[in-house]
DNA sequence: ATCAGTGCAAAGAATTTGCATCTCG
DNA sequence: CGAGATGCAAATTCTTTGCACTGAT
């Protein structure tokens, strides 16, 4: 069975890349933290583990590249940094993300759900949609779990609270 | 009748902000543009006119302090600079945005149009939704245009063509 | 008089670029 | 071999911060 770096080595070559071992190295740390929203400096450090003569730069290299052949999306939670997400083998469209405002944590939703919101968006506004970003902001299902327990705390507190 | 101006100076006050000549020009740049997705690079420039001696450092000050109290929003389309976009008065969530790919415009759409996905998303999830981003990647219908008379075109010019 | 707010310049953080050197195809 | 890729350091770009000063209440 071909195996997914197999495939992205591919796509390199078809677009006339050079697949370096740095390269490999990067994208291996992509595919063994495909749900953590890595950023640039985030791989940089695991990558070395690895191959520690890799450079940041070669990093930034990497992975604008790989950015270029959809292979990962650049994404930005307004955090002041890049992160990229490995895209889904056969995506047509990129996933979606939750991310808590209580602890920061990021999860995905890999269901597209937006079929019926394009459909409008294209035939209301005449726009022919390529890619889509939705990013949901909110309490996630451990916080808001967390929060509950300390509700019931709090009500015996109450009393002794400002 | 009160002024959007009006409302938003009530809200400085209520979180204890002065209205300070510097953020009152600064709103009224963010008023006048509206629709223009300005960073703060290009707010600090159209402040500039008015109040010749604004700093730039006062301009961030003053957005990161909108962004805060939920006046503006503050976007990311992936270009490296932040944006900020007032919010509509009332909006319970934030608007989308359509980008295009081809000659950068960006549009937005004030209607909702998330409702069943985040029902979806609350229950399925159980992620208690506060607020959201999305945008989609296309080409507008100007650009859409455009691209079909050189169609017309193209297909006279295709035998000359490579 | 106080204290938030400001301007300026310097610092900081993220990313890009120039260039000499190396290496994959 | 030779174009493309790399590593390093310097340069850029965007944003934040320190600090002395100003201006309202």
């Amino acid at each position: 069975m071909e195996s997914r770096i197999d495939r992205i080595k591919k796509q390199l070559h078809a677009a006339s890349y050079k697949l370096t071992p740095q390269r490999e190295a990067t994208v291996r740390v992509l595919l063994e933290h495909e749900e953590d929203h890595l950023s640039a400096e985030d791989v940089y450090l695991l990558v070395k583990e690895k191959a520690p003569e890799i450079g940041l730069a070669t990093v930034y290299r990497t992975l604008e590249l790989l950015n270029e052949l959809k292979v990962v999306d650049k994404i930005n939670f307004g955090d002041g940094v890049s992160r990229y997400d490995l895209r889904q083998e056969g995506a047509a469209h990129f996933h979606h993300h939750l991310v808590c405002i209580e602890c920061g944590a990021v999860d995905e939703i890999q269901e597209d759900l937006l079929d019926d919101v394009e459909a409008i968006v294209e035939s209301r506004w005449n726009f022919k949609i390529k890619d889509h970003r939705l990013t949901f902001h909110g309490i996630c299902s451990r916080c808001h779990m967390k929060q509950e327990e300390e509700g019931e705390k709090g009500d015996l507190e109450k009393q002794h609270a400002e």
